[in-house]
DNA sequence: GTCTATAGGAGGATAGAC
DNA sequence: GTCTATCCTCCTATAGAC
């Protein structure tokens, strides 16, 4: 560890390598480029780390500590209050797909777990367990709660939560990938809100008085 | 060319090469493993092909040409009746998503393709052009014709083709990974149907006569 | 067209001086 | 902890016999 701010040499490698793997992948990235971009030699490295193998899975591991997403649930769930507000929650979780697809280590992150998730077992356990099932779940149980406030139309709230959650995840690798061409983001990025907007309109509780959608509960 | 029906030893080395690059990805493929699943040594390949960078681009130029999705379009296209029939329309693309999930060559395809988005410029290119844009340009026309004959609610039909295509893509995703991992994918390929189902309630023109969803056509 | 043999090089990892 | 030097393996690609 160095003093004054300044990153040790240990997390120059990880913060290097996880750039790096997830432009070139991992098998398309060498031990000297690392080593080049951290500013030391190609053996310095294995001062840090046994292996590349072990680089990769200490970055793989530090993926779940980092969920902003997670963080945000945790702090919906902390207010009541927050599902009474109903699409204001929706849009809140959009936004922060939105944001997180300009994070640089987010979208770094992203990129390399697209990258790894056939050819890395431990990554597809991360992205299955962690990022897809653990979201749909928190998302599930808002909608529940939002069913049992009446606020949206009953039906069921996993399947809810999948069809909210699927274009957030589609529209932030459109706009990441926008990005790794240097194109263009600006069209890419009205579609987080607009699906809030479509999707909000399309749960909602009847508007519609005496509908066919009523709520059971 | 082999006569009899018998496949020639470029179409092997295709075939062996495409299952590999989708299981290992292309740098973790080696040419001793190509061949090896071909059935002849490793210095064997350069009689067909110039280099390994050859295989992939002639993998990577074929997926143009054998999209089962588009040939769904024409298809639509070419009978003026089937615009008429509204859901299920859109059920059968959505069946055709799902039976592709469950064909080898076009997972092996789209496996191959989600590990080299970021690697390889030609195939994000083919990506955005040929997979993204064009399939949700063709979604978005299925989509004004319905609103033209009053079918569905008067919105845009590219942002309608959006929130359609999104979920179908993500949830071929899912399923794909579930086979990777030899799990069952029964509960995943249910999402094919309910996503017609929701999305189709959500835009159909209202069945709640007088309502606020009048169509502006 | 396929084989063997080999060139030529890149990449991962270690040893030992400083 | 970083450096230099080196080892060794693995890989792509080529040459030439059959």
């Amino acid at each position: 560890m160095r003093r004054g701010g300044g990153k040790s040499t240990y997390d120059r490698i990880l913060d290097m390598a996880l750039m790096l793997f997830s432009e070139k992948g991992y098998k398309g990235t060498t031990m000297r480029d690392i080593a080049a971009k951290v500013g030391i030699r190609q053996g310095g490295i294995y001062n840090h780390f046994k292996n590349k193998d072990e680089i990769l899975e200490k970055l793989v591991n530090d993926m779940m500590k980092s969920s902003a997403l997670l963080s945000l649930f945790d702090s919906l769930d902390a207010d009541p209050q927050s599902y009474t507000k109903g699409k204001s929650v929706l849009s809140k979780i959009a936004t922060t797909f939105k944001l997180l697809s300009f994070d640089p280590k987010n979208e770094a992150l992203f990129r390399l777990m697209i990258q790894e998730l056939f050819r890395n077992q431990t990554v597809r356990d991360l992205y299955y367990e962690k990022f897809y099932q653990e979201n749909v779940k928190r998302l599930s149980s808002i909608f529940f709660r939002m069913m049992q406030d009446e606020l949206i139309k009953s039906s069921d709230p996993l399947m809810l939560a999948n069809e909210f959650f699927s274009p957030l995840f589609f529209y932030q690798l459109q706009v990441i990938l926008l990005k790794t061409d240097g194109k263009s983001t600006s069209s890419a990025v009205t579609l987080f809100e607009k699906h809030v907007d479509i999707f909000w309109e399309s749960i909602k509780a009847g508007n519609d008085y005496g509908g066919r959608t009523s709520t059971l509960f």
